[in-house]
DNA sequence: GCCGTTTTCGGCCCGACTGTTTTCAGTCG
């Protein structure tokens, strides 16, 4: 895939740009740019062999050209006299928070600052706060941004944020005067990873509610304190800090609020202009016909006013979402709709708890089924089982599903793709499982094609049931394996097998837009927690929210079949054995 | 740099908050 590459170098470029001081709606075209390549189900190299590039929103005959030199080069002329002409350490200085371009070019100009570490200098020696322009606030605020940056250099993994918002909402639903409260932004959006918690509440009383949200227990600063809005900062459960905002509306805008400040931004740019067309304007306090509001009070209020679906809010990120044919939003998946899990871990290999004691944990969600799958033997780390002690497994596994009436225990194993695209297991041991879940758990950083094709020929194994955590990645610790994504979801769909969504918020992989590619391609997928531990059955929801994200339908997934179909749609593809 | 059934030039979202401002600029979302 070109897209990810691609998208990077015209973020940079639009940095870049924006440091030199260049118009900022010339800056804002390449933002556009980066984001709808970013958001492309294609890979760009596909769009530009047939001719389309020109197609693509916010691409004019500039912005074409560049991408073509890029295919053909990897490099865009724009890009590397930028580089040459701006330090490189320079945009790095945009991720403080309180330095913007402005800020950043004045101190690279005054102070011949190039660096994060040039700015921690300048601010230690006093040169800082000598700047013009330059208060005392200004400098501690800036300091302070610097402490935050280093500190919380990645954004907030989902499985992070989510509770913690929920916890913050909790406790201003608890405040007087305040009648209504919901969480908007990216956590709403079920985004994998979440650079600040938006939280909105209803109430007459704003400066109040602010006071009590500033107030709260969990705060650690305040960065601000207005009549409408407070924001914070806040702890971490991992020790590191994240922002949170209150925003306090009125009823009559409760519902235009939310909307607005859940976003994404290039949903809301879309919805606007929707509304402009009808000569009406959009904003946080409602949809209005000149002076007079005619929605705004509750979300879908607007979207029906404008004659559009109400998004749901995991599918509001202008990849589409307006444009959408038949009953998409009608179907798509949700954590009522999953009847089991199909990956997780017991004591076995590297779980915490036993067979029964998972089942138990399933049943208490309201589970139909579940799958068994420890680790096989060449996973030492994590304690896999050999051929002996999984062939005792697989009894003990048989005999615990006769016990249990109320869930069903499906026989699995997690088999270790090895190095050579070889199963670990024989295939005597994976036909005497009902479910298997194939990984690559070593060797991830071969090359391109080598470790591709080691994949797809995994897949081709009639036993193989799932393909788990296709790409490998932990978010903001390791990256993905190189695979070609495409030629993956393409084996999927041509050997019957399943592409996992991991549910596990360190992983949730497929991401979001490989599983829009795998549903746009008609693949089945399943979304699994990989769970080591009862308490993370409960993930399930994050790889819903990915699968959401994703646009995928109830009838696309696995683990939303009623146990026997789902049987029945295993078996199929073991029949060419 | 992009875009056009009010347009090929002149817009492009804009309100909240803060700080250093004497009337506003910069940042953020």
């Amino acid at each position: 895939m070109h897209n990810e590459p691609l998208e990077a170098l015209f973020e940079e470029i639009a940095d870049l740009l924006e440091i030199t001081g260049e118009d900022a709606f010339r800056v804002n075209s390449y933002r556009r740019v980066a984001r709808n390549i970013k958001n492309l189900t294609e890979d760009i190299a596909e769009v530009a062999a047939r001719g389309g590039v020109a197609d693509l929103p916010g691409v004019g005959k500039s912005t074409a050209a560049k991408i073509e030199q890029f295919l053909k080069s990897g490099k865009i002329d724009l890009h590397e006299e930028l580089k040459a002409a701006v330090p490189r350490g320079l945009p790095d200085l945009l991720k403080i928070p309180g330095m913007g371009p402005k800020k950043v070019a004045h101190v690279w100009k005054e102070l011949g600052v190039e660096s994060v570490e040039d700015l921690k200098k300048v601010i230690a020696d006093g040169r800082f706060a000598k700047l013009k322009g330059m208060g005392e606030k200004s400098v501690k605020q800036i300091a302070e941004g610097l402490e935050f940056a280093e500190k919380s250099s990645d954004r907030t993994p989902l499985g992070l944020a989510w509770p913690l918002a929920e916890e913050l909402a909790e406790a201003m639903r608890r405040v007087k005067s305040v009648r209504r409260v919901e969480i908007g932004g990216s956590v709403r959006r079920g985004c994998e990873t979440i650079g600040d918690l938006d939280l909105l509440c209803e109430s007459d009383n704003g400066p109040a509610v602010v006071e009590a949200f500033t107030k709260l227990p969990q705060v650690r600063r305040i960065l601000a304190s207005g009549d409408t809005k407070g924001s914070i900062i806040v702890e971490r459960r991992d020790g590191g800090e994240i922002q949170a905002d209150c925003r306090v509306v009125p009823k009559a805008s409760f519902g235009a609020a939310l909307q607005y400040f859940t976003g994404s931004k290039e949903h809301n740019v879309r919805l606007r202009g929707i509304a402009v067309k009808k000569k009406w304007t959009l904003n946080e306090w409602g949809l209005f016909d000149g002076e007079k509001q005619i929605a705004g009070a509750d979300e879908a209020g607007i979207y029906k006013k404008l004659g559009v679906p109400c998004v749901p809010p995991e599918m509001r990120e202008d990849r589409g979402e307006f444009d959408v044919e038949g009953d998409v939003l009608d179907h798509l998946i949700t954590v009522e709709d999953i009847r089991g899990d199909l990956h997780m871990h017991t004591r076995a290999s590297d779980g915490t708890v036993d067979a029964a004691t998972m089942a138990q944990a399933a049943r208490d969600l309201g589970y139909e089924y579940i799958a068994i799958t420890d680790h096989s033997r060449s996973s030492a780390q994590a304690n896999g089982l050999s051929l002996d002690r999984m062939w005792r497994q697989i009894e003990h596994l048989r005999k615990l599903n006769e016990k249990h009436d109320s869930v069903a225990i499906l026989v699995g194993c997690e088999c270790d793709i090895l190095a050579d695209g070889t199963l670990d297991y024989p295939d005597t041991i994976l036909a005497a499982c009902d479910i298997v879940v194939a990984s690559v758990h070593s060797a991830m950083r071969q090359e391109k094609g080598r470790i591709t094709q080691r994949v797809l020929s995994a897949m081709e194994n009639p036993f193989v049931t799932i393909l788990g955590h296709p790409t490998g990645r932990l978010i903001n610790r390791r990256a993905p394996m190189d695979l070609d994504i495409p030629a993956i979801i393409t084996k999927a769909v041509e050997t019957h097998t399943v592409l996992e969504i991991n549910s596990s918020w360190q992983r949730l992989d497929l991401c979001d837009r490989y599983v829009r590619m795998a549903r746009d391609a008609r693949a089945m997928m399943s979304i699994d927690t990989d769970s080591h531990a009862t308490a993370q059955l409960a993930q399930m929801k994050y790889g819903v929210a990915t699968a959401r994200r994703g646009w995928l339908s109830a009838r696309s997934v696995l683990n939303a079949m009623p146990l026997a179909a789902m049987r029945r749609w295993i078996a199929k593809k073991r029949k060419n054995a």
